[in-house]
DNA sequence: TATGAATGAGTATTCATTCAT
DNA sequence: TATGAATGAATACTCATTCAT
């Protein structure tokens, strides 16, 4: 969190599909070395190589490397959402119980899946470099969860109310980084998922 | 997270009085840098000159600035720790019920208070050098809990399963974080600690 | 003579003619540096400086000053040895005894017009740092000499033992190094220089 | 051989025992660092350490550790020098060829026995710290040969002028250097040092 | 546009030396 | 006298960024 603003965004889009071609290799190399050495020995020099690209070229489009990396969580965040989304209203026609269920083991598998990247991301990555795109993507995962409830609520005449949704999001998140991130022996992750889709849907019937 | 490994110990014990206070200067003064600035622009020479010691003393007594960081988290998180136990244990005649929402707000009161420092600490300083202090307390505060929860389990007959247990600190850390580092608007921290204690409750009741 | 390996490896091949220039203004400076001060006080910035390229390139081709005195010695080894080689070849229907005294003759002068370089990187820069140079150019050095010699023995009947041969080396090499870098009053080089030959073209012919 | 004059002297001579003894420490330490890891990475806080001495008492006797070098080098010359003068006048009544032989040998094996501390001392060590405990005992050194050589002159009729003496020392000296610090396979120092050990005594004889 | 050589401010780290105790 | 904590100038080396080609 440096004190000094810096520029985030990108210095121009890329129109041809060579521009393009450089701007999404130089997004996958960021996101290569992110995996393999973490936040903190990025450099500008690294992504330019491994991308295969000059390093003029780096900075033809983006400003500096901060902009690189809010750029690349940006498009994984995208991927991410796009995934979920069509992975969840593929289901919408199961009860809500079922969708809850289903909900969390597709958070608990995308989590574990992207187990490496994500570390770095939330636990190395400068805040700042984060909220931007976290920020644009919140508003409309919100909003789908709560078109699940509504439609839920209707249906089975529940009536969740705004804290209870809240728990909901943060107890999950921080079930989710719990057993992924600080794995505890003789824990189970199946058995603590369940159990924790259990209370929820509790919850949600309002016991 | 760099690869390759490195050197979290101090070099030297400082015995003298002397050499205690430019110790504590020192770690003071990460302190106070990681709070203004984030982890990524700590510098060495910056430790030194707000701790008003010369950088040739800080390498006396660490090999590094990681070092320093590992001794002030270490410091900070013991500190905490007498803090919260002695205010737990002096409660310790309440019910299972009245205590679970004690320690919660406590915790609570915790990390908002300080708030920017954790918040730097948890999601900034590289993973690898916060693992040593916080295992190290970690079994110590495990301890604790259990101890009151068995105390409890004793006296009121709860048999609280490890799962539940998981899922109790899990879930308390996740809208814990919630709370205090990406606050929603509309949503009130008091009402939700409290719903969140009414479940946790139910939980050890076994409904 | 440090302990721990040190990269004595160029990083990359100058390729552009700018590059090479750089290259060269390295090593020339580097070579000015350490006649003017010897090995111990040279320092990188101090190279950058004289070259009058920033530190950066420096670094951009070489590992470190290590690396740089090695290049510098390999080249300089190099221009030695062609000059002598010129110097010798162009000679050689001489018969054996006038080829060897200007033999002598030729290192003497060589090692008189670069004594204080030679000063410098015989006694005070580290032994590892001359080893890799000084043994590529040994042996064709040493080839050299044996095609003389071999050329020699065949037209005058000689019959040079490897002992003598290397004798004729090491009390060759004694002689110089004393005569230049330990003169004694009332001792002069031309005479001495004029008794060693004698005693080796005595020793050739086995006397 | 750095610019600025450095002084070289001691700042006060050890009277008591126990000042004798911490200055002894202080040489014997040096003499060991020099012998492991050569003469750039030597420390005044590592010859403090190794000696068992605080960094404060080094400085109480010596101006820096250049002139802790130069007393280390005068204490060995000296109990060189004492070595071979005891062996050496010990067989003063040999004949001229013998003691020569004697002689080259005795020198052999000291230098081959101090190995890599002669290593150390005549190809790292700054000249300007040598100089001063060489010159000192190069005097009385060639006091002693020229009286050997009087005896046997005056007792063999010899007539060694001043240039072949001077080509016996050279060339012992360099052959002794090569055989020591740049062996070659195939070369036994044996052979090559009876060959020499012939060569010089014909010289002598004038042959 | 793309390149990559060059830059140099910035950072980590060492180590000779001082000086209060 | 001896100690060793403290100093800070000096040095090695990195890396974001520029700009001539």
């Amino acid at each position: 969190m440096t004190t000094d603003k810096i520029d985030l965004e990108m210095k121009k889009v890329p129109r041809q599909a060579r521009s393009k071609a450089t701007v999404e290799a130089i997004i996958q190399s960021c996101k290569l070395l992110l995996l393999e050495q973490g936040y903190n020995p990025l450099t500008t020099n690294d992504i330019a190589r491994v991308a295969g690209v000059s390093i003029g070229s780096v900075y033809e489009y983006f400003p500096g490397k901060e902009a690189v990396v809010t750029a690349m969580v940006r498009e994984l965040i995208e991927s991410y959402f796009k995934k979920l989304k069509s992975e969840i209203t593929s289901k919408h026609n199961n009860n809500y119980e079922t969708a809850m269920r289903h909900w969390i083991g597709l958070l608990f598998k995308l989590v574990q899946e992207n187990k490496r990247l994500l570390q770095v991301l939330l636990f190395e990555v400068p805040y700042s470099l984060r909220i931007v795109p976290v920020d644009s993507i919140k508003a409309e995962l919100f909003t789908l969860v709560m078109q699940g409830a509504a439609r839920s609520q209707n249906q089975y005449k529940l009536n969740v109310t705004p804290e209870v949704l809240y728990l909901i999001s943060t107890t999950t998140a921080g079930t989710l980084t719990g057993l992924v991130f600080a794995p505890s022996p003789h824990i189970e992750s199946e058995k603590v998922l369940n159990e924790l889709s259990n209370k929820i849907v509790a919850w949600m019937r309002q016991e």
